[in-house]
DNA sequence: ATGGTGGCTGGGCCA
């Protein structure tokens, strides 16, 4: 079974490159992030001619997140669990899906310390660990995939020393995803890839990506049960090349059956 | 280099 997740950063502007990738890749799971579409326009039939069920929780010009599946779609849950406080903004999505519950996430930015939405995104952080523990037990095969809008480690950002100051490697934000995988979640990609640098996101300012100037802030976070029947976990890098890429690529896991 | 690029849109916000 593989398991993906993209922020693809406008569905619309980006689903030749999304079709192209799902066709020669064959996820049987993708989430997606940053879709920035009503749910009324979703390319639901394009997927279903490529063989994928769909979900999509949309709002429009922002946010915007979906799973899409080839292995079944079932008891999906748009927004936060039914006793959250709901968000204002369409940003998780679970489904279950061939037996694994998944969760698509798009974390908010938080865009400066001192700005209101830092605070939104340290609340939805403890909304996302509440989710969990609703949604799933951490015996159970759970994967949480999406742009967390977090470096948990000084090794996830290209230059730490231009960080100061800065969202994403804040104290408060790398806690709040310690807290989240303390509940029972392993960061895949770090498990199986101890080496530092590695990026899945690259602003598209400056010629970030040729200078290597990256951050890992996309991730597929497993409870044990998966995380111990995963044999790869890649980031592809070469999804970041060519015309019109999404400024982050795709991490992807390859899970053998029980 | 207080900029740069890209995607919403249709001027300015967001990332």
């Amino acid at each position: 079974m593989l398991i993906a997740t993209w922020n693809v950063n406008s569905l619309k502007a980006r689903l030749e490159r999304v079709t192209q990738w799902v066709s020669e890749n064959k996820p049987d799971v993708l989430c997606m992030q940053e879709t920035k579409m009503k749910d009324a326009v979703f390319p639901t039939m394009t997927f279903a001619e490529m063989g994928y069920e769909s979900a999509h929780f949309g709002q429009g010009q922002w946010n915007g997140v979906a799973i899409i599946s080839r292995v079944g779609l079932e008891n999906v849950v748009a927004n936060f669990a039914p006793t959250i406080e709901p968000d204002l903004e369409a940003r998780i999505i679970s489904a279950t899906c061939g037996g694994v519950k998944v969760v698509s996430v798009y974390v908010p930015n938080g865009r400066a310390l001192d700005n209101d939405h830092y605070q939104y995104k340290l609340e939805w952080m403890n909304k996302l660990k509440q989710h969990a523990t609703i949604f799933a037990k951490p015996t159970e095969d759970l994967v949480i995939g999406g742009d967390f809008n977090i470096a948990p480690t000084d090794d996830d950002v290209w230059d730490i020393k231009k960080f100061e100051g800065a969202t994403h490697v804040s104290a408060p934000e790398r806690k709040a995803f310690l807290d989240l995988c303390d509940w029972g979640l392993t960061d895949v990609f770090r498990d199986l890839h101890p080496e530092p640098k590695v990026f899945s996101w690259w602003d598209y300012r400056n010629g970030s990506f040729h200078k290597g100037e990256g951050m890992r802030i996309d991730f597929l976070l497993a409870t044990k049960s998966l995380a111990k029947r995963v044999k790869s976990c890649e980031i592809d890098r070469n999804a970041r090349k060519g015309e019109k890429p999404s400024d982050h690529v795709p991490v992807m896991i390859t899970v053998s059956e029980k």
